[in-house]
DNA sequence: GTCTATATGTTGATAGAC
DNA sequence: GTCTATCAACATATAGAC
């Protein structure tokens, strides 16, 4: 598990400067990854950033494509692992939706860096077509959530539910593109009512 | 101006075989960065996808950036002149949030392969960078539409007017990753169904 | 855990013939 | 409007010393 939440900055080794772990370079990598996108990045880029050579980070990790596996992993074991939580919950269809929207939230404001890798993905690879298929697998059962608040009358019914899903999903995972935990994105001052604020609107979509 | 919407496929030049057109070239180019990613797209794979050598390409286009550049104006200039129109409805507020909700979904319909161009960009070049910048300004018109719709209390004002604009543009600009004209995609027959829908969500995640 | 040096392929772009 | 041939720059990855 990549620990990008840790407080140590994704730059900074351990203590004064030689030696990186691997969980510290994985975040740097995949941070520089999000912000030039992952084929525009380099490993003389990320070599750069890091400040060691290219060859030091192949002492890390076994190719440039394993790092991203490395992140694509994190991203959907916790996102599967959300979604677990609220089907293992058992509770009513419209209480699964919102939790289930609740919980992607969570992941995304946690994990953010790596979904956000995986938000990007275009299927150039193996490890990228699995990841997508995960991802997809995530939608499809937000979907069946949707299907069962719509027979229960809790959502509108004039749109599929597999779309309802790709919609609230979108809603959801674009704030990726905007929502910034540490430097107080305006009219949000934390993290939980940023997530308050995003249900609100979404479950406001998916009512009648 | 990329004719894309044109009847004819982008991969097909005009009659037996020989000879491009530009609008033709460009929007089979632009077809084939979206497939894989405008930075895993090489000069050679455009070359085998268009079935002509590398340098054929360059007696159209004076670069790769260039061919990216003319997409994302395509797009900007529709999306501006679709803002433009509304602007100078002078309808009531919210009249305007929903004529821009519909005027946007349209124009990701009729130019959604430059569009979606225009949705992953990461910044890495000046052109990129200008068209982020157009984009944002977009963002922002919505914006004040919606805070001008606040006001009128006819949106719900628990969020900023600026993250009501991203959260919808969210949802909204999310349909270029699974809606298709032509191929039908289930749960929508028609662009207007489709519009129709994602336009009813929308506006009721807006609505307090 | 890092380095320098290097192998090997691909990139975007050009020159100039047809 | 297309082609073949070619370029310098840069890509990912490896070898082997410290």
């Amino acid at each position: 598990m990549t620990e990008t939440e840790a407080p140590r900055t994704a730059a900074a080794p351990r203590r004064g400067r030689p030696g990186y772990d691997k969980p510290t370079l994985l975040a740097a990598c995949v941070e520089l990854f999000n912000r030039h996108g992952y084929e525009a990045t380099s490993m003389g880029m990320l070599a750069a950033h890091l400040g060691i050579s290219k060859s030091a980070i192949y002492h890390h990790v076994e190719s440039k494509e394993a790092i991203l596996g490395e992140a694509l992993d994190d991203a959907l074991d916790a996102l599967e692992s959300a979604f677990d939580d609220v089907a293992a919950s058992g509770a009513p269809p419209a209480a699964q939706v919102e939790a289930a929207v609740r919980g992607t939230l969570g992941v995304l404001a946690r994990c953010m860096p790596q979904v956000t890798l995986l938000l990007r993905l275009r299927g150039n690879s193996d490890v990228e077509r699995a990841a997508m298929a995960r991802r997809r697998e995530i939608t499809r059962r937000l979907g069946e959530m949707i299907a069962a608040a719509q027979a229960a009358g809790a959502v509108r019914d004039d749109v599929t539910p597999h779309n309802l899903a790709r919609l609230t999903l979108g809603m959801i995972n674009s704030i990726v593109d905007w929502y910034r935990a540490d430097d107080g994105t305006p009219g949000h001052k934390t993290t939980e009512e940023m997530i308050e604020a995003v249900t609100g609107v979404a479950l406001g979509g998916l009512r009648g």
